[in-house]
DNA sequence: GCCAACGTTGGC
DNA sequence: GCCAACGTTGGC
């Protein structure tokens, strides 16, 4: 099982819309090294969903429930796409400043490469952030 | 709206 | 294969 964080500004398309959505497909990735995380994702991992430029923090957890596949908006066999479902609502949406804040997540994709739109997360940060969200998987 | 960070492009 | 220029992202 691996944990990661995809990024969304909500003004395009938001957690909200994603519930009422059921399941998207996270496509447009066009940097590899997140597309690589997209590569890497297995069926059943899940992943923080994260509001940017609006709110700037986590709002929720998808879960991986299709694997990486040819990416339908471009005929480039180098990027791919891969579905979500809603997983979870944090029950208490965790913010970038808290987790800049806190020592043991300083070393996060999210904060290091905050450009980065498909970042790795770590067991352990995984876990610190649940508990900050205080939500129980 | 500004600016820092970083990835990509292209000239040499 | 280096590196400057440029474009994009995202926090503030």
């Amino acid at each position: 099982m691996n944990y990661w964080l995809i990024k969304s500004e909500p003004f395009k398309y938001s957690w909200e819309q994603f519930k009422k959505d059921k399941k998207t497909f996270w496509d447009g990735v066009r940097n590899y090294a997140a597309r690589n995380n997209l590569r890497d994702m297995k069926k059943g991992d899940l992943a923080f969903f994260y509001h940017s430029n609006e709110g700037v923090e986590i709002v929720g957890i998808a879960k991986v429930v299709k694997e990486h596949y040819q990416d339908p908006t471009t005929d480039e066999t180098a990027w791919f796409a891969v579905d979500f479902a809603p997983y979870k609502d944090l029950k208490k949406p965790v913010s970038l400043e808290a987790i800049k804040k806190e020592p043991s997540l300083e070393k996060m994709d999210l904060v290091r490469l905050s450009r980065l739109s498909v970042g790795k997360v770590t067991q352990a940060e995984f876990d610190k952030i649940c508990l900050m969200g205080e939500t129980t998987i």
